[in-house]
DNA sequence: GAAATACTTGACTATATCAGTCGGGTATAG
DNA sequence: CTATACCCGACTGATATAGTCAAGTATTTC
C-alpha cells in the first residue's frame, strides 16, 4: 500500500510555485531544475492542475504559471484530487447499501473510519501550511475534534 | 491513490477467522465462500501470515487455520505488513539526511505527519475492535491523546 | 516579421504491481 | 489407501505509474 509519487510531485511543484511566483509567473523548467522533476511529467501534471482551476497559465516569453487563488486557499486534498490521487480506502461503490454482493462487509467501518481520518487531514493542510513549514500537530489536533463531532 | 485490496482482503479473513475458530481450525474452503475471495489467492496470503507468525495451520482432514493470538493482540498495522501493504507515505530512504538529491524536500514534513497519522491507527485498531464493530471514534481519542503528548 | 520562449496536446512506452490462476506437491485423519 | 486440506513455485492478464516524444499554438522581443 504506496501512496505513489504523482500526487508528492504535484504538492512539491505547488509549493515551489507559491514560493517563488512574486515575481511574476514561473516556467515549468525552472521547477524542473529545482524539484528534480522532468518537464514532460510536470507539463502532464499542470495540465490537470490548470483543468482544476488551481493555476493559471500565460504564454509566450515571460510567461508561465501562478497560483489561481491564494496558498492559504489550496488545500493538499484539491491537488491530490486534480491529479486524480483521491485517496480510496474501500471499493463499495454504493455507501448505503453495502459492500460487496450485497452484504455490507464486517470491515466497512474500520476503512471508513481511515478514509475520513486521511481525508479531514489533507483537507485541513493547506500549501501556507507547507511554506510555513508548520508543525502539524495542530493540524492533527483539529482534525480529532471535527472527527469527534460526527 | 488507492489503498489496495490485498490488505484489505487479508483483514476480511482474519476477522473472519475470528469470528469462527471457536469450533477449531478453520478451512481456507469456508472462508474463501463466506468472503468471496479465491481460494488460491488466500492460500497466497495464508502464507505470508503464518511466516508472520499470525496464524497457525493444522494440516490433514479436520485441518485448517487459527489465530496465533488473541484477537486483541493482532492489529490492523500487523496484518497489512503480512501481507506487503505497509503504508507508505514517502520514499525518503534515509529520515535523517533528507529526501533525495540531498536536499531535504519542503514536504517532507507533511508526509511523514500523514504517515504517522495512518500508521497509529492501524497500530491501535485490533482485529478484536472490528469483530465487535467498535466505534472509531474512542480510537481517534487515544490517537490524538499520544499525539499531543509529542 | 523572424525567432525565441514557453505553454498545449496527443500519443506512446517500459516497468511494476495487483489480483488471480494453475499444477503440482506434502502431511494427516479415518 | 484415500480424501482432505495445507504448502509452494511459477505463471498470467490487466492496470497504473512514471516518463518520453513529437508536434503543435500563443506571445514577446529584437
Amino acid at each position: 500500500m504506496q501512496l505513489t509519487s504523482k500526487g508528492r510531485y504535484a504538492v512539491s511543484a505547488m509549493v515551489d510555485l507559491a514560493k517563488h511566483q512574486n515575481t511574476g509567473p514561473i516556467t515549468l523548467a525552472s521547477i524542473s531544475d529545482r524539484q528534480f522533476i522532468s518537464l514532460s511529467y510536470l507539463e502532464q501534471l499542470f495540465r490537470k492542475l490548470r483543468e482544476a482551476n488551481l493555476v493559471e497559465s500565460v504564454r509566450g516569453p515571460g510567461g508561465g504559471y501562478t497560483l489561481a487563488k491564494e496558498p492559504s486557499e489550496i488545500s493538499i486534498s484539491l491537488i491530490m484530487r486534480a491529479v486524480n490521487e483521491e485517496v480510496q480506502t474501500t471499493l463499495c461503490k454504493d455507501e448505503d447499501t453495502g459492500c460487496h454482493r450485497g452484504s455490507r462487509c464486517e470491515t466497512h467501518n474500520l476503512w471508513t473510519a481511515l478514509g475520513f481520518h486521511i481525508k479531514f487531514f489533507l483537507e485541513t493542510v493547506t500549501i501556507q501550511d507547507v511554506c510555513d513549514d508548520k508543525n502539524y500537530i495542530d493540524t492533527l489536533k483539529a482534525v480529532e475534534k471535527s472527527l469527534m463531532q460526527q
